[in-house]
DNA sequence: AGCATTTATGCGTATATGCTCATAAACAAA
DNA sequence: TTTGTTTATGAGCATATACGCATAAATGCT
């Protein structure tokens, strides 16, 4: 039998495996762009391809896996899909984490004060 | 010549890059159990090793990593080296997010109601 | 139906990274 | 110095994943 400790530790390991998927999703530059690109309003994916420079196909399968994850949402219309960021804390810790990042760097080098722009717009 | 809005769009290229890195850093389980294990005070490599069960190398290069980006500080007495983690906003982070997943997971499956309570710990 | 537009996806590739094994490096004690 | 303990790291491997290319799928328009 398993020390009545273990079942916690377990389940311990299961929290950190969602959590680190969690995170593992904001882990990439790319998608970053893409959720900065969709988490006002809602985006054709055409239109997030033109706001973030990456190729089209790069841009389906970043928000397939974010769909996938459950932090956007998809709606179709006509021709076009259209997603948007329906998790709001994912969209909260993003904007705190940049805030920060962008405050750090600006101490190193304060070339432009932008940075703070960008992350105090949303 | 780049027109004048490349260059903030040139910054937040590099913003998201950094924030990207930071949050690969919390991707992993492994280092999250690390974290989890260093973030209340400093624990030597070895207790580390017992606490989380992953092998020494690979506790100590989850740690060198965590080193380098400046998350964690060392500490070295004697024999023993002793991490810590030094950067605040990195455990509030993940306490919140860990606390959110939790409390999702317990609403899927009300099995145990432990989840909460270690995240509500630290 | 046929064509154009928008999005999704199969396939291959390049790269990154997490892991193990073995061993080196740092330090203490004998 | 030799030995033991603790930590760091080089080498190799396996896997994951981000990307581009080409093409399929979905939809609108004529």
């Amino acid at each position: 039998m398993a020390p009545p400790a273990s079942a916690s530790t377990d389940e311990l390991g299961q929290v950190f495996a969602v959590v680190a998927r969690y995170f593992g999703i904001l882990s990439e530059p790319t998608r970053l762009k893409i959720l900065h690109t969709i988490c006002q309003d809602e985006r054709s994916v055409s239109a997030v391809v033109a706001a973030t420079g990456a190729t089209q196909s790069n841009v389906s399968r970043h928000l397939a896996l974010m769909l996938q994850a459950g932090v956007v949402r998809r709606r179709r219309d006509g021709n076009m899909v259209f997603y948007r960021v329906c998790d709001a804390e994912f969209v909260e810790i993003c904007r705190s984490v940049c805030l920060q990042i962008a405050s750090r760097l600006d101490e190193q080098k304060p070339l432009k004060k932008n940075l703070l722009h960008f992350a105090a717009q949303h």
